[in-house]
DNA sequence: CTCGCCATGCCCTGACAAGC
DNA sequence: GCTTGTCAGGGCATGGCGAG
C-alpha cells in the first residue's frame, strides 16, 4: 500500500522527479489520449468547434508566430514530407487554371518590373552560360541555319542599312578606317624591316664579320637598321640594276638570287660619301 | 499535428535583334 | 562570326496560411 507523504512539498517534489524520468512516455500518454478523444467527436462537432472565433484566432495567432512558424517548417523539412509537398506541387502547378493564372500574373506590370530587375541580376552568369552553350558544335550549326534562313539575313542586312545611315556610325566607321590604316601600315614598316635585315645579315656576316647587319665601314660599323642600305660596290649599271630598283623589291631580289656578289652594307652617310668622294670623307676608307 | 490550396521566388531557356 | 541585351515564358520547390 502507498502511503501518502506527510509533507506535500515533499510530494511535489517527488511527482516533479518522476515526471522528469518519464517524460517521453507521458507525452506519448498524452498524445494517445487526446486522440483518442478527438475520435470520440463526430465530424460536425470538430467543425464546430473550429470555427469558434476564439479557436479560430487562437491557431491563427499560432500559426503567424515564430515559434509556430518553426514548428511548422522543421514538420515540412522532415524528407517524407518534403517529397510529399513536392510531387503535391507537381500536380498543382500542371492544373490549367493554375497555369492561366500564372501567365495572367505574368502580365501585370509590377511583375514584369520585378522579373526584368532579376534579369539584370542574372546576366554575368546567363553571359557565361551562353557562353559555354554556344562552344557546343550543334548550338553552332543551329545559329548557323537560322541566320541563312533569307528572312532573317534580309532582316539583318535591313538592320544594317539603317545602322549605315546614322551619323554616329558613318563617324565611328571612319575612325574606324583611320585605325585600319594606322595597323596596315605598322605592318607593312614591320614587314620591310624584316625583309632587310634577311637580305642584309649574310653580308654583313660574311664582310664585318658581325651577326647583325652593319655599316661596312670599320670606323662606322652603324647597325640601326633604318639607317643601312645596300651598295652597290661598282656601281648599279654594272649588274643591271635600274635606280628605282631598290628598297623592298631590290632586298627580295636578294634573298630570291641567293645573295650574290658585289654588293655590302653601308649607312646612307657612308654610301653617300662614297658616291660622290669614293671614300668616306668621315672615316677615310 | 496534418493537409491542401495557393502565390511566389529562383533559375533557366528560346528566340530575336542589335552590337562588337 | 561571335557576343550581348531583351522579351517572354516555363519548371519547380518552397513558404504562407486556413481548416480539419
Amino acid at each position: 500500500m502507498i502511503l501518502p507523504y506527510k509533507d506535500p512539498e515533499k510530494q511535489r517534489q517527488a511527482s516533479k522527479e518522476y515526471y522528469q524520468k518519464h517524460r517521453k512516455e507521458r507525452l506519448e500518454h498524452n498524445r494517445l489520449y487526446a486522440k483518442k478523444q478527438y475520435d470520440k467527436k463526430t465530424p460536425a462537432e470538430i467543425q464546430e468547434y473550429n470555427q469558434r472565433p476564439e479557436v479560430k484566432e487562437r491557431k491563427r495567432k499560432d500559426s503567424q508566430s515564430p515559434k509556430g512558424k518553426l514548428r511548422f517548417r522543421l514538420y515540412r523539412l522532415r524528407p517524407e514530407k518534403k517529397e510529399e509537398h513536392r510531387i503535391e506541387s507537381q500536380r498543382y502547378n500542371l492544373k490549367p487554371e493554375v497555369i492561366t493564372r500564372r501567365k495572367a500574373r505574368l502580365k501585370k506590370p509590377d511583375i514584369i518590373a520585378k522579373r526584368k530587375m532579376w534579369q539584370v541580376g542574372y546576366r554575368p552568369r546567363r553571359s557565361e552560360l551562353r557562353k559555354k552553350l554556344y562552344r557546343k558544335p550543334e548550338a553552332k550549326a543551329k545559329r548557323k541555319e537560322h541566320d541563312r534562313k533569307p528572312e532573317v539575313r534580309a532582316r539583318q542586312l535591313a538592320g544594317m542599312r539603317r545602322r549605315n545611315q546614322t551619323p554616329e556610325y558613318k563617324t565611328k566607321n571612319r575612325s574606324a578606317a583611320l585605325r585600319f590604316y594606322h595597323r596596315q601600315k605598322e605592318r607593312i614598316a614591320q614587314e620591310h624591316d624584316e625583309v632587310k635585315i634577311e637580305a642584309l645579315t649574310p653580308y654583313s656576316k660574311k664582310m664585318s664579320n658581325s651577326n647583325v647587319p652593319c655599316c661596312v665601314c670599320v670606323k662606322c660599323r652603324e647597325k640601326e637598321i633604318k639607317f643601312l642600305t645596300i651598295d652597290h660596290i661598282h656601281g648599279r649599271r654594272l649588274m643591271g640594276h635600274s635606280h628605282s630598283f631598290s628598297g623592298l623589291r631590290l632586298y627580295k631580289w636578294i634573298i630570291k638570287n641567293n645573295f650574290p656578289d658585289g654588293l655590302q652594307v653601308m649607312c646612307h652617310n657612308c654610301n653617300k660619301a662614297k658616291g660622290q668622294a669614293k671614300s668616306c670623307p668621315v672615316h677615310g676608307e
